[in-house]
DNA sequence: ATTATATCGTTGCGATTGCAACGAAAGTCA
DNA sequence: TGACTTTCGTTGCAATCGCAACGATATAAT
């Protein structure tokens, strides 16, 4: 029955190796020297990228659960990382930003971050890079048209 | 500093996201029918694998801790997918295998999954298929070479 | 053989997680 | 306005996880 099926080239195992050496390898940066945890970097990263956010802005470009996220910015919170408050024109949402501290923690961390992707890609050639962006984002388009899949942003659970 | 940063198309990020949602696609099948966490299907397909497997073998190939492969072991004896016995020549391993229930719920919950993975590659050349497991391979090369990163196979911990 | 060292798997412990339920604050509709 | 629905973020709870420590077994060294 399944004798036909070879775990080794199985696309989603391949995926899944690759994307947590990859994160294994980032975070022996940011987790030795600066204490962060896998969720608390994810968060610090977007943080950077959305300026300031809600917490339903992180869960959905996270992709985490809002728990987690919750609970993240709260320990980020307590690191003096972030600093959140009330949202002004809408007193559900908080608006959560980073501090001196965390842009500093930031620019400490992003760095090396970047040499590490630097380092993967160098090496390849525009066209492997081209190709293998294209791969992705087809592999999203299958599952955007994938009842079963989450929606690739999720908007509300 | 740190304004040259897009976290879209930052690679790392990229890996993760999608990697996380194709496992979650697996998931929504084996998960919701048959009660299966992440750590044990990807227990349960490595034993398909390698067959009869210790800890250990599992650990290297799931790129788990060992406590995670321990216990998620442990779960599936209790639920009867697996059986344990200690290693016949040396009695520090244990022989884990598949039942005859782990067989059969194994040949139920394989062909989605491969039907998820052939959908994802259709619609693709096999160009762009041999690219971009070569850029993947690239990936670990890299990796290899990097103090830093874990091992490919982790031998020991 | 005996001592020292290394490997394997389990477990205690604190921390993190996912899920569901909840209160607070909009938004909707009559 | 007032009742109903939806959205946002937090929290209780049980389950899982990572790390370190541990006993048991095997290997190496003298």
């Amino acid at each position: 029955m399944s004798t036909d099926f070879d775990l080794a080239t199985f696309l989603p195992y391949r995926l899944a190796y690759i994307s947590e050496r990859v994160s294994q390898r980032l975070s022996a940066d940011y987790g030795k020297s600066h204490g962060l945890s896998v969720a608390e970097w994810r968060v610090l990263v977007n943080l950077q990228y959305l300026g300031t956010a809600s917490v339903r802005d992180i869960q959905v470009y996270t992709n985490f659960e809002k728990s987690r996220v919750s609970r993240a910015v709260a320990r980020m919170e307590s690191a003096g990382l972030v600093a959140k408050r009330a949202g002004a024109k809408d007193a559900r949402l908080v608006e959560i930003g980073l501090t001196k501290k965390g842009v500093a923690t930031l620019d400490a961390i992003l760095p090396p971050a970047i040499k590490v992707e630097r380092g993967l890609l160098e090496g390849l050639s525009d066209a492997q890079r081209k190709t293998f962006n294209e791969v992705i984002e087809h592999f999203h388009r299958v599952l955007d048209n994938d009842p079963d899949a989450k929606p690739r942003y999720e908007a509300t659970r």
